[in-house]
RNA sequence: CGAGAAGUAGCACAAUUUGGUAGUGCACUACAUUUGGGAUGUAGGGGUUGCAGGUUCAAAUCCUGUCUUCUCGACCA
């Protein structure tokens, strides 16, 4: 049992070089001669296919569209919000050459594409009846990011823009709760990830928001990662370009927008979550695989009780049967580093008793079914791994959660422990400049439920809110 | 972007100090024997030493530049 994956590095001993490992081992990623624009294998491509397929569903049911837009943007466009450009200038990518011409006016590869809808926005909304427009789009986005690492932060991202028109801004508002909602469902759901759903501070926001709501996963370092945003604009944006549309009462108004959008960071955040030093250890609802059955030795029997079984799986439980003339120890060990749910080992030595032994990826325990009850187990078991993965993570998290009362204390958790400190705040961003450059904790989210009283960490002053800080990816 | 480390077969590394036929293990291919936690034997295949220049009779090895990866920091919806 001591050196089973001799290839990955202990988790405890070096979390960083842990997920780089698993990334590769797992063959979820490769690299290539491009820097921070990673080549996703099939293996984790399909990770990220189930995941595209469930949140597209919920996307549909909500009444969002999907659209392509353009991957350039004149440099003009981008101009036209000064706070978004402000923000996104620092990172974006140019083209400045189209074949041999220079061209008269540069483009930026989207990091984005507000400004993007917002131009076609304008043309397509007249009438409080071509409202709401509810427009989705799956893409690729370029930031020019100085350090990348595989999922967390690349140059190239996978990801999903929704963005969206209103008559009113109660309707605007109202959306961006409703997509925040659905994030924080599908990632509790789906992906087994505990998350803090809430607002971001003024310093934190997306360029050009006027709320930006967040979802913040705890890793298993304790370090946050942000899962996903969702934005509400108010008309900021409306305004600089010029939309506006006919209401009810004969009078030109100016719509309300959100945005929102998740990437494929969500797939660092369940390696970082729930992967163990055996490798990755995939939620069921979102593994690619999830049944893996491993016949031992190759009588002829084994493997036609094999093949029974998984005709009777339903069609929703994927499953792969590794025949393939390698070793069973050596079959045991590449599925789990790859993570699959289940594993079903089948051996004379079982069907002389009718049974087969299953194994549960999240915990390792092996239990003999016999084969009569198996298609169930199997199914109860998948929803049985998927809920205590969710719990253990929970259970995880909350543990690292610390209420900081006051300034010293604060500076010794940074530097001590690991995880979330809930602190009060007057609500000045100079105290939470402070905070970063004291103790390199950021805001994480201001806590909208619970009761404010007693002086700011910082400052002293009367707190305003609660929030949460920690470090991040 | 700053500091540090690395790049030689798919992977891990040796040969670099002292320039002189590019090697080992795993993986891969074929066959045989195996199969309940990374099997064994035999026989094979695979390389412009990241890339581009330079020095030299001769460069994996020395010099310059560049790219990529990793770690830490700065930056980062």
């Amino acid at each position: 049992m001591s050196k089973l994956v001799t290839k990955i590095t202990d988790r405890d001993v070096d979390f960083s070089q842990w997920y780089t490992d698993v990334c590769k081992e797992a063959d979820l990623v490769a690299y290539s001669s491009v820097k921070g624009s990673m080549i996703i294998r099939p293996y984790g491509y399909a990770i990220w296919e189930n995941i595209q397929k469930i949140l597209d569903r919920e996307f549909k049911k909500t009444g969002h569209e999907n659209v392509q837009m353009p991957m350039f943007i004149p440099e003009s466009l981008l101009n036209v919000e000064k706070e978004h450009v402000k923000g996104f200038a620092p990172e974006v990518a140019w083209v400045t050459y189209g074949g041999e011409e220079k061209l008269e006016e540069r483009m930026c590869v989207r990091p984005t594409s507000e400004v993007l809808f917002c131009e076609h926005y304008k043309n397509i909304i007249h009438s409080y009846r071509d409202l709401p427009k509810l427009y989705n789009q799956w893409c690729t986005i370029v930031r020019w990011e100085k350090t990348t690492r595989p999922f967390l932060r690349s140059r190239e991202i996978l990801w999903q823009e929704g963005h969206t028109m209103h008559r009113t801004s109660e309707e605007a508002k109202a959306e961006t709760l409703r997509m925040l909602k659905i994030y924080e469902k599908f990632q509790r759901e789906c992906l087994a990830l505990p998350v803090l759903v809430g607002r971001k501070t003024e310093k934190e926001k997306f360029a050009g928001a006027e709320e930006t709501y967040t979802l913040e996963a705890m890793m298993y370092d304790g370090v946050a990662l942000q899962n996903g945003t969702s934005h509400y604009f108010g008309d900021h944006f409306a305004k600089a370009f010029g939309i506006q549309f006919l209401d009810e009462d004969n009078t030109l108004k100016t719509p309300y927008q959100t945005s929102w959008g998740v990437t494929t960071r969500m797939i660092g955040g369940i390696i970082m979550t729930h992967g163990d030093n055996h490798g990755l250890v995939l939620p069921p609802k979102i593994a690619p695989i999830k049944v893996i059955f491993i016949p031992i030795g190759t009588d002829e029997k084994v493997l036609n009780t094999i093949e029974k079984i998984a005709s009777t799986l339903k069609e929703e439980i994927t499953y792969k049967i590794d025949d393939s003339d390698k070793s069973p120890g050596f079959k045991f060990a590449a599925a789990e580093v790859k993570g699959i749910p289940i594993r079903v080992e089948v051996g004379l030595r079982d069907l002389e008793k009718d049974e087969v032994v299953l194994v549960r990826r999240d915990t390792l325990e092996k239990k003999s079914v016999k084969i009569s009850e198996v298609q169930t187990e199997i199914e109860k078991l998948l929803e049985t791994i998927q809920k205590d993965m969710y719990e253990r993570a929970l259970k995880r998290r909350d543990e690292m959660i610390y209420d900081v009362k006051d300034y010293e204390t604060l500076k010794d958790y940074a530097q001590n422990k690991a995880g979330f400190m809930k602190i009060n705040w007057c609500g000045d961003m100079a105290c939470e400049d402070q905070i970063k450059e004291e103790t390199g904790l950021k805001s994480r989210c201001i806590i909208e439920d619970e009761e404010v009283s007693g002086p700011c960490v910082v400052c002293g002053k009367e707190a305003t809110k609660r929030i949460y800080v920690g470090k991040q990816y």
